[in-house]
DNA sequence: ACCTGAACACCGTTCAAGT
DNA sequence: ACCTGAACACCGTTCAAGT
């Protein structure tokens, strides 16, 4: 066969495949032999359009990050911070949610993901623009990514198992619940994210009050 | 050589060494064979005292909760709920810091890991004697979790790349400064995740209040 | 019970060969 | 430029054989 006169592959196509892959049986599923199967060309044929697999699964963690809704940070949306961050991080948990089987790539970090450094900036962006000092602004980026990537990756219920035998009364004398706890995992999971997510921007809010009160007390004086 | 006498292998001494290796070279140097090879011994040995691979990270990871200080939830402790909190989910950091190879192993959730439990366990029961419904009991379990593993996995500044041309200042605005942030990594970490704990906390003693206010008025009535 | 070597069915990646 | 098969140096796990 060799070279045919128009390209089997594209990094497009083979971005496409891996992640319908990794949504239906998981990363451990994908290898560049069965992904290269599933497209039809042999393994090696990958390496023409990505150095390493590695990369190829940046690319896909990076699709997923290209899907969060960035608009609240524009510079005319009329959404203040605080509601900004509630929608940003709403809209962040719906994209990892959608595909958590890539999640732990994505919560490594934006690393060289453009996707992943889009989002970034935009949050940053945006903060500062809000008023936040630029330190104070580098860090809600950060926390409120530990936050959501730790939520999507952890889900609580799922990281439970589903086995009354599991939970021995001695050991654990607060957990005579939690095998149920598959069942609703959904509405913990949902839960926990809310409650959480409250309480950081809560939190949020009373360190902007005192900041911008302390900036007042100097202008005053 | 066969069967020695006295067993050249015991669960604790595989996860040890298991552990340094991991400390040492990552999770992906860790297979079977070299494994082994560390312990003296030919790789399906391993097979005698664990299932699977997948078991003896487990038992890696579970060994890094088992380092978390509980003390601060035990039932003659003098903290209130929120400094228990706090004091706890700074020694679960350090834990995670001590250890981030294995972070993402630990980050699934506790499955049937022991020591992850008893983390679990400990928590929830804690938050409930201090007046929390469970229902509120559970999800700051749950959300404490999310950030913490967080913050351990994705070190927001080792998640940039320490090289200026990998952001352009037309793509990405405002992250001019984003290669800067490896030389402050430990600077950035702590910030944000000491920012974003001290949100979590003052939006959860709001959230209290506002419970604590509503039983009130309801015994009035 | 606990170790061994051989074997099975895989891996990621390189490379010369083909068009 | 883009695909191929062959090859290298690995994997996790099973299993019969040894004591």
């Amino acid at each position: 066969m060799a070279r045919p006169r128009k390209p089997l592959l594209s990094r497009d196509r083979i971005v496409e495949t891996a992640s319908a892959l990794v949504d239906a049986e998981g990363l451990s599923a994908v290898s560049t032999r069965r992904l290269a199967a599933e497209l039809g060309v042999s393994g090696p044929s990958l390496y023409n359009h990505f150095r390493t697999k590695d990369e190829i699964l940046d690319a896909v963690a990076d699709a997923v990050s290209a899907k969060v809704d960035l608009s609240m940070f524009e510079e005319g949306d009329a959404r203040d911070w605080r509601t900004a961050l509630h929608d940003w991080a709403a809209s962040y948990r719906a994209a990892l949610a959608d595909h958590p089987n890539i999640v732990p790539v994505l919560a490594q970090g934006p690393g060289r993901r453009p996707a992943g450094l889009r989002v970034a900036d935009a949050v940053f962006g945006a903060m500062v623009r809000a008023g936040w000092p630029p330190a104070q602004a580098t860090y809600i980026g950060a926390l409120m990514r530990y936050f959501v990537t730790g939520s999507a990756l952890g889900s609580f219920a799922r990281g439970f198992v589903d086995d009354e035998t599991a939970y021995d009364p001695a050991d654990y004398p607060h957990l005579g619940q939690a095998h149920l706890l598959a069942e609703h995992r959904q509405k913990v999971d949902e839960g926990a994210f809310d409650t959480g997510l409250r309480a950081l921007l809560d939190g949020l809010a009373m360190q902007y009050e005192t900041e911008a009160r302390e900036k007042r007390a100097r202008q005053d004086s």
